[in-house]
DNA sequence: TCTGTATATAATAATATTAGAATATTCTAA
DNA sequence: TTAGAATATTCTAATATTATTATATACAGA
């Protein structure tokens, strides 16, 4: 296990914000900043930032569409991940 | 998604030392504290500041047997999360 | 009981993360 | 070109996390 890399994953996961923005993308094949955004009903600049770090650590990639910028997720394992998760909060 | 919960486990899971310790319980029924640090060869307070976490979390659990103190993995789940970055880790 | 070993807790200083405000950049359309 | 919309960056103050040190608790054996 690459543990650095390991850990700036979680991180990168583990804010409510950011979980938001992923379940914003579940299902989808990408989505636009604006409709994050207006989604999830935060500060421009503040939804910005979390999209950077999860784009930093790979779990989104972004790519510019004119005048707007649609972000996916990169591996459909995190939404495995996800769902590891909720079994074991289920079961308590 | 219980997002709360989720942030929670993420958050206790995203620190190098307590993936350490959840890769020295890998594949055993449980580890006494003693066996974990001198493995890790990390300060014993900081250890158990760290097991106190990841059982906060429900991640952990322990028992008591006499002078010592047991850990185990409450959820065999945590692996498949682990599983799961490594395969992503592993793609970039 | 006393002593030593195993583990936990508390206090603290250093560092990291966060949200929000202000500003900057990039693009489109007029 | 300029104006305006979409997005990103920078700065800052508040808060959270961390490792370390010191101390406390719990138990076993003499």
């Amino acid at each position: 296990m690459k543990i650095e890399e390991t850990v700036k994953i979680l991180k990168a996961l583990a804010h409510p914000t950011r979980l938001e923005i992923l379940m914003q993308l579940k299902d989808k094949e990408s989505a636009c900043v604006c409709t994050i955004y207006e989604a999830l009903n935060l500060e421009q600049s503040n939804i910005s930032q979390h999209l950077r770090i999860l784009k930093n650590s790979g779990i989104l990639s972004s790519r510019k569409e004119g005048q707007w910028v649609h972000y996916s997720v990169t591996h459909e394992e995190i939404f495995s991940i996800l769902k590891s998760i909720d079994t074991i909060t289920s079961k308590s």
